[in-house]
RNA sequence: GGCAUCGUGGCCGAGUGGCUAGGCACAGCUCUGCAAAAGCUUGUACAGCGGUUCGAAUCCGCUCGAUGCCUCCA
């Protein structure tokens, strides 16, 4: 049977403002569409996290038993720079700078986008679709949505009417906006606008004679407007309605409200049934952004080659920091406190390594019957992974108590706890064992040993200058020694 | 200015109207030849001021503060 029969998850639904009994159209199976990034320049830090959260609720939801097509698109067509008419895309503008072809720049920074993500062992999306390889179904879109009559054309562009939208829908219930409001508090912008409304946004901007990306449409030569390609993906891939759309805090207005809009004025139907949202990871308490250079590069982190940190940080371990908030709420990075991740991400690790080696006996002192829901509930409460960790800990505690023969296990609950353990920390939760060490060869294995045993042999003599003298060089070395019940092992700092 | 979110012990970070998550740091103890590691114990925190309630950090109001969105951004 499957997990998910039994787990009742619940998920906080922007639109609603509450958490949900998450139940998809068709059982057993999960559409979630995210919104991937624009490729002009490197990933930053934030963005990945946006991505490891969703990358987290892919895994839980898989590991539920449903079957999920989790699409996520890649920005690649450039969106306009500002409001105004001669706006410019912001990868042509890249590639005039870097005086390199546009695909070019989506190109090396698609590259790099996967290549991060990887590294902080992201599993791909079932589907990864570009916005310049759905030009079609774009325009498509824009056709149904001029023929219902919620949108105009204007000098070779296309505008959705948000005003005429709004008589029959509800334009701003994501975001927790009247359209009154907005037009109320709207500065004048440029007098000849080609809107007839400041808030109405652009489904097809015509293309000046110098833009670069380009394609034929209905109206003339032009690109689309950047809400556009997500309607126009999700919609192929997932269907007209489907479970989930996720994405970032930032992209709640005006993106996601134009989303909801564009479908709804284009099938009638709400696109989505549970809208999530990811909060942002801040620096020095201020949000990270690319246009404002606030930010840090995933490279930087590992490499620890920044200004911000006191050292590099394995990309498990930002994993972890991460995974340590929940994802609704904003999370604020600082060397302290990847410090202490790191501390207690290797107290996990090294706990997951003695696991195996445990005796088992005919009783239990750990109820891991217990153990293991409290696990799922945590994870069923809106993906609620810093409790799960709580848990986890808790797990780590027992693991040494029975390690240091303080408390029994059996082998049927010793089993399951591995089982379980594996599952919400290799698999949903998806940390990889970085510490140092844990790859390096056999001649150092073998030579640890030796000098254990020289150690602990000079122990036995009373011979502590030498014993204190292995402990200690080693230790300057960044290789501690720890006396355990069974025998001394080492770990690698 | 408008909308929204948030303000938790030294730091990070969960949280349900009453049963004091967790991690890191700190201190004491156990263990140890001494340490380290591990375990145990302690810390009574919830921005401020009112209110509702038998009872609120958790609900309501106000004040202060922070952040996000309102223009591209995960």
């Amino acid at each position: 049977m499957q997990l998910y029969k039994n787990q009742n998850l619940r998920v906080h639904n922007s639109l609603s403002g509450k958490k949900e009994v998450f139940e998809p159209i068709n059982e057993g199976y999960v559409g979630m569409y995210v919104c991937g990034p624009t490729v002009y320049s490197n990933v930053h830090l934030g963005n990945c996290r946006t991505f490891m959260s969703f990358d987290m609720i892919f895994r839980y939801l898989k590991h539920l038993g449903y079957k999920v097509r989790y699409v996520r698109n890649i920005t690649d067509a450039g969106h306009l720079e500002n409001d105004a008419d001669e706006g410019e895309d912001k990868i042509a503008k890249k590639a005039k700078l870097e005086k390199i072809e546009p695909m070019e720049v989506v190109q090396r920074y698609t590259v790099d986008f996967h290549n991060t993500l990887q590294k902080f062992n992201l599993q791909p999306p079932s589907i990864e679709p570009t916005a310049t390889g759905h030009i079609i179904e774009q325009i498509g879109i824009i056709k149904e949505i001029l023929d219902k009559g919620y949108a105009y054309e204007a000098n070779g562009s296309v505008y959705f009417d948000v005003v005429k939208f709004n008589e029959q829908n509800e334009y701003g219930k994501l975001s927790g906006r009247k359209l009154e409001d907005m037009i109320a508090n709207t500065r004048e912008l440029t007098a000849q606008d080609e809107k007839k409304n400041p808030q109405d946004f652009a489904l097809w901007k015509r293309a000046e004679p110098q833009h670069i990306m380009r394609w034929p449409s209905p109206w003339g030569d032009g690109f689309p407007g950047w809400h556009l390609e997500c309607t126009a993906m999700s919609t192929k891939y997932l269907g007209e309605h489907f479970d989930i759309h996720g994405g970032g805090m930032d992209l709640k207005f005006p993106h996601h409200e134009c989303e909801i809009a564009q479908a709804e004025a284009s099938t009638g139907k709400t696109p989505v049934k549970y809208w999530l949202h990811a909060n942002m990871l801040t620096l020095n308490g201020k949000k990270m952004s690319k246009s404002t250079g606030n930010n840090i590069y995933p490279a930087e982190i590992i490499s620890g080659d920044n200004d911000i940190l006191s050292k590099a940080y394995a990309p498990s371990v930002v994993r972890f920091f991460m995974m340590q908030a929940h994802y609704t709420s904003i999370l604020d990075l600082s060397d302290d406190a990847l410090q202490a991740s790191e501390k207690g991400y290797q107290r996990l690790m090294e706990a997951m390594g003695n696991l195996d080696s445990l005796k088992t006996t005919d009783k239990s002192d750990f109820d891991v019957d217990t153990w293991q829901q409290n696990c799922y509930d945590a994870m069923n409460d809106d993906f609620n992974t810093p409790v799960l960790i709580a848990h986890l800990f808790d797990a780590v505690k027992h693991i040494n108590l029975i390690k240091e023969d303080k408390e029994k296990i059996t082998k049927e609950d010793k089993a399951l706890l591995q089982n379980t353990l594996e599952s919400f920390v290799y698999y949903v939760l998806g940390l990889e064992d970085q510490s140092a060490g844990k790859d390096d060869s056999k001649i150092l294995t073998g030579v640890m040993e030796l000098l254990i045993s020289l150690r602990n042999q000079a122990r036995a003599n009373k011979d502590f200058d030498t014993s204190d003298k292995i402990r200690d060089e080693l230790n300057a070395l960044g290789v501690q020694i720890k006396d355990g019940k069974d025998g001394t092992t080492f770990t690698i700092n």
